[in-house]
DNA sequence: GTGGTCTAGACCACG
DNA sequence: GTGGTCTAGACCACT
């Protein structure tokens, strides 16, 4: 097994993007075990120190915890993955609108496209 | 002079993105001269081989012509630069959902969102 | 019952420092048994490996003599709990001013501060 | 020329300390650019992977700014800087004092000790 | 030239 | 077994 990556991105980013969406999803849940970096390395058909590197971002976002010699843990806290969850949002919709701004767009026009009424006018 | 740009997208990246944007709200019009890429580069307040490579993305996207020892201007083809607005919306909305979904959320919050709808609710 | 540990520091050196601790403050006296690994590694919620590690370290500082088949006891040597003391003291300013040093302060400001006289002038 | 690291802590988190030690002391000034990764990685005997997450680590921390295909340089903002000085130094002593008093230890037997009374007595 | 990403493989401390 | 650090060397995009 291993995973497609986009070839614009970086890997690490799109496997913490991959790990946090699986927890917004409630794939993975508060207090669950995340497998280990080796484990996962594999899995994902990285290497070891790639995974690493997730592993550690995703604490310094307060999402995980580690148990020394046991393995990583999603944060048992609530409140952090319903504000991750907002705050991706948030900074998900914030880049779109300023990408249409920039390029020249109204966010009208954009929005009608997207539900649809785009299509069918 | 010298312009604003954000740490997380290519400078030549944002130059492009900035000229079309123009182009699709019709400050510069078809036919129309463009800088020199050394007085582009100035006022711009980047490097001129990065100005540089802007102008050869551009000719390479079909959107100016270079005409030698005149410039490079902006394609008289109207067609060329309705398809461009188009293919930029298209990209642009494709991405976003890429995104949204990569992340764990569903088309319709995140429109729900944008619309406004989601905060009268 | 189980010990609150600091996440930055192995556990079994908080439990050699907590240990110590105790017999610098008295709450353990020469001569005095300590609980079994077993017992003690229950009481902490670590795992046994962990708090054997700890016996057998505090045996090697001298601090312990393990008396077979009747347990573990804090050494009745008064004057090695009089060393252990002042090495203690020493070894903890020792690092301190180390850092003090490598992160750029003056003594002299980390002492006033610490006496309370930074605050007041 | 390489640098002397202590054997008990990461060569990169030594690293970091260093330069943000040299930042407190204003051996580093505002705005200054800061050698290449791997001219420091070379400089201080390391590989240039280690020097580039000391420098990674030092822009989490809002010390230095990169500018693409021009380097790193230390923030223009001085206030950074002077909470940096202030966080450290409150850091280094709330540190100092809980393994004072876990080691049974007062905070008066100490100071006293650190300001040479403890010598004179 | 610059910073940044990735791999491969080794070694370590901790539990 | 776990996470973490470090090296060596390669490759990439950007300026």
């Amino acid at each position: 097994m291993s995973f497609e990556f986009l070839p614009d991105k970086p890997i690490y980013q799109q496997l913490i993007d991959r790990i946090t969406g699986e927890l917004i999803r409630g794939v993975i849940r508060p207090g669950e075990k995340l497998p280990s970096v080796r484990e996962y390395a594999v899995e994902a058909g990285v290497n070891a120190n790639t995974m690493q590197r997730v592993y550690k971002e995703l604490e310094g976002m307060g999402i995980t915890e580690t148990k020394r010699g046991q393995g990583t843990f999603v944060t048992e806290n609530p409140e952090r993955l319903q504000t991750l969850r907002e705050e991706r949002k948030a900074q998900l919709i914030a880049d779109f609108l300023r990408d249409i701004e920039a390029l020249g767009f109204t966010r009208e026009e954009i929005t009608d496209y997207m539900t649809g009424r785009g299509r069918n006018d």
